[in-house]
RNA sequence: CGCGGGGUGGAGCAGUCCGGUAGCUCGUUGGGCUCAUAACCCAAAGGUCGCAGGUUCAAAUCCUGCCCCCGCAACCA
């Protein structure tokens, strides 16, 4: 069986993301790793903080502190976030380690090496107060298509037009709002992209089976013609470019962000105490799946622009076997907006409600194909409907028949009917369907089939009425009841992947000690857990809802400011 | 003509690649049940699939034009 490496887009160092950042590339990953993890496959997971470029550079000098502790802070309280949303990433590194700067260094050697890197002299604004380059997007000034005085030096945010910074009246710097800039030349070192294009269009030729929309982003750029692009920039935070003359310089973001999820497996194997294991996933082409996460940003630079780097370098690496990008998450219809306080953030998420809450709803509206739309109402209606009246409500009102009629343990064997039959061959189909679609990454769907599987145990005890078989057939009405017992076990195990937490307080319910997320559904499926006899721990409902006035009061908590 | 994505019953979405009686969840209405978190189960109503034209025996699905919405994706992560 193949071994299954699993990345997710790795996260800016600057802020805390909002809920799009995390269904849009951290959860999926997550949810895969741990169902292949379940079912007893090998697995890798990875992610970790992306924390060169300009915006953690001017982000520290705002806050006083050099990169370092900034990124050392930002860092502490992402970390903190994911572990509580319960992401189960097998390492979350940062591109600051030594290993990382080493080993980009590395491959950039090994791209000069190969004829694969140029230097060119460019012209650049220059910011004699801030004694800094700027990127066009720092550069700030009147538009001169609209009149616009804050348009930056890319583009226009009033009327939209694109420009060069050159063109801006009255220009300054958005870092000190300094007029005294001028444009310099510097030198900088291109990637030939335009020499590796017919590589990686033939790498992107040999995976049909990826989505609609990441071919389209992939051929898009191949077909355009893919052009020579600077990996390097004028700043201090960053991976020193190791040439001379580029003293004071490095490498752009872009270039060495990626080669974190290399780097990181690096550190994972150094502090797992064998420093070479990150080869069995990362220099065994043919021996692992690898699969992909990120926002349908980073899917150009996961098609195109990464491979083409890693080709260049000629060595052996395990390539992308399924690049799963994600659309955007709209807020109530618009953007999330940090400066408008507008939508909700991964930490406010965790003081309004339990992690498995918005990782089950989140899935089950995840944007995939298309834009979605997140809306306090609607997550309510999820968490009310699908979790509380369906999957809670069950667990709640089986758990009470059997307390009220067996004495709180598992009822003994007895007498089996057809509609027993038809409810293990239902479950069984949508097991399986929950299992292929995750395998697929459909994760939708994924959740369709998983509710479905909830509700088959509903209409299972509104058919079968152990209420009133419990005093017509005792024997009966123990074995309808045992099964219900036995769909919550399976229910604990399905949903485990989704709903860590939860999974667990089910199990504990049906006096079971171990963890559901241990536990295959192929186990699950044989239908001999829990045993007879087994004590229930009853406990309180397990979801509570969501009341219409907290949603009204969050709706209008986080419209955020009008503007 | 910057680029990409999208317009499907009240809401949110699938289906569009490989044309063949329009699906899912919520909501609404009616019924059943009363073990359970006023929960559960069953059924029904509701859409000329953005607009116009074209190809075809047949188009949500292919072609052409137009309108509207969202995003920014090679010096912003």
């Amino acid at each position: 069986m193949a071994r299954t490496l699993i990345t997710s887009a790795l996260p800016y160092i600057n802020g805390v993301k909002h809920l799009g950042n995390l269904i849009g590339s951290l959860l999926p990953a997550d949810v895969y790793a741990r169902h292949l993890r379940q079912q007893g496959e090998e697995v890798l997971a990875i992610c970790g903080t992306d924390e060169h470029g300009t915006p953690a550079e001017l982000a520290a000098l705002a806050e006083g502190k050099s990169p370092q502790e900034y990124c050392d802070e930002q860092f502490a309280i992402q970390d903190r976030i994911y572990r509580d949303f319960e992401l189960s990433f097998d390492y979350f590194g940062r591109t600051s380690s030594p290993v990382h700067h080493q080993l980009t260094q590395d491959i950039y050697r090994r791209l000069d090496e190969n004829g694969y890197i140029e230097e060119r002299e460019i012209e650049q604004i220059y910011s004699i107060d801030d004694a800094r380059f700027l990127p066009d997007r720092y550069v700030i000034g009147t538009c001169p298509h609209c009149g616009f005085t804050d348009a930056r030096g890319d583009q226009c945010d009033n009327c939209g037009s694109l420009m060069d910074p050159t063109q801006l009246g009255e220009p300054r710097s958005a870092v000190s709002g300094s007029k005294n800039l001028e444009i310099r030349r510097s030198k900088h070192l291109f990637l030939r992209l335009s020499k590796l294009q017919e590589r990686v269009r033939a790498w992107v030729d040999g995976h049909p089976s990826w989505p609609p929309t990441t071919r389209g982003i992939a051929y898009k750029w191949l077909d355009e013609g893919l052009q020579d692009r600077s990996i390097t920039r004028d700043l201090a935070w960053g991976i020193a470019v190791p040439r001379p003359g580029f003293e004071g310089k490095v490498f752009y973001v872009w270039f060495d962000a990626p080669i974190g999820y290399i780097s990181m497996t690096m550190d994972w194997a150094r502090l797992g105490g064998d420093p070479e294991a990150w080869k069995r996933w990362w220099l065994a082409p043919g021996e692992v799946e690898y699969a992909q996460f990120m926002g349908k940003d980073n899917v150009p630079f996961h098609t195109v622009m990464w491979p083409a780097t890693m080709l260049g370098t000629g060595q052996p690496w395990v390539f992308a076997s399924n690049v799963k990008g994600f659309s955007w998450l709209t807020y109530e219809g618009g953007k999330f907006s940090t400066s408008r306080g507008r939508g909700i953030f991964t930490d406010t998420a965790l003081e309004l409600f339990p992690a498995d809450l918005w990782r089950y709803a989140l899935l089950a509206t995840v944007p995939e194909g298309t834009d979605s739309d997140f809306s306090i109402e609607g997550f309510a209606a999820l968490v009310n409907k699908d979790l509380a009246d369906v999957l809670g409500n069950f667990v709640n009102r089986v758990q009470t028949l059997v307390v009220r009629n067996f004495d709180g343990r598992v009822p003994e064997p007895g007498p089996q009917e057809e509609v027993d039959r038809q409810l293990l061959a239902r479950c069984r189909e949508l097991a399986e369907e929950l299992d292929s679609e995750l395998r697929a990454t459909n994760f939708r769907k994924a959740m369709r089939a998983l509710r479905a599987l909830w509700a088959a145990g509903n209409e299972y005890v509104t058919q079968t009425q152990p209420w009133a078989l419990v005093k017509t057939d005792r024997a009966r009405g123990g074995e309808v009841l045992r099964r219900t017992l036995q769909l919550a076990w399976l229910y604990a195990v399905a949903s485990a992947a989704v709903m860590p937490a939860k999974s667990r307080e089910i199990f504990a319910l049906l006096g079971e000690s171990g963890d559901p997320g241990r536990v295959s559904l192929a186990t699950a499926l044989s239908f001999d857990h829990p045993p007879s006899g087994q004590a229930l721990v009853p406990g309180p409902p397990l979801f509570e809802k969501i009341s219409p006035e907290r949603v009204a009061e969050l709706t209008e908590r986080f419209r955020g400011k009008e503007g």
